[in-house]
DNA sequence: AGATTAATTCGAAGAAAATCGAACTATCGT
DNA sequence: ACGATAGTTCGATTTTCTTCGAATTAATCT
């Protein structure tokens, strides 16, 4: 069994329904605010009221959106919002969202 | 039993999450498209590939989100973005999304 | 090696959404 | 009044999401 696959989507892959459609829940779009105000985040430190396997479930729609990009860092995975991506592609649009 | 009800939100009523959720689907993104170019507009010029149910529920998940808005004209609904709202609400967003 | 921590994957259950046909309402034209 | 047109509502089915506990992997520490 595969033990993390990251799946992440290239620039050119990114599709404007999928990141509308990640961003459209609050506890999602929740951590996208946080890791644009803070920088990159493990997934331990959002405080979301929800179990682990929860958090990873979201963490995962954000990734395959192609809004977030994770790297392994030691023990932890650290997650960056992908805004240079995001901006190439869609112009604005987190600006608008995060505001 | 209601022959039709609206149920738009007003201005303050909109919600960011709802909005992008409805703005989430191709077929829902397509007809705001349409509606941007061309302006106001009756349900039955979209050319999508589905019956008039589902477009009809469509247009609902536009209207309650409070990006579409319906008025009666005569035989017809016709349908216009809600340009000032959103852009008074979340600035920069149709546009980028429009764009 | 064993324990701890970080986060994922798996699987099942429940909730929410999409889809479509059929029936309905309202308006217009003849 | 009848028929056609525009679009909705209803109800059932299917599909897709969310949620969570339990098991798992991987890294670190003692």
């Amino acid at each position: 069994m595969p033990v993390f696959l990251p799946k992440e989507p290239t620039r050119s892959q990114l599709s404007l329904t999928a990141i509308l459609y990640a961003l459209s829940d609050e506890v999602r779009l929740g951590i996208v605010r946080q890791l644009a105000a803070e920088g990159e985040q493990p997934c331990g430190v959002f405080e979301v009221d929800r179990p682990k396997s929860s958090l990873s479930h979201h963490f995962r729609v954000l990734r395959e959106s192609g809004v977030v990009s994770t790297r392994k860092e030691g023990k932890n995975l650290l997650n960056t919002l992908r805004r240079k991506d995001l901006d190439a592609r869609f112009p604005g649009l987190l600006k608008a969202i995060l505001r």
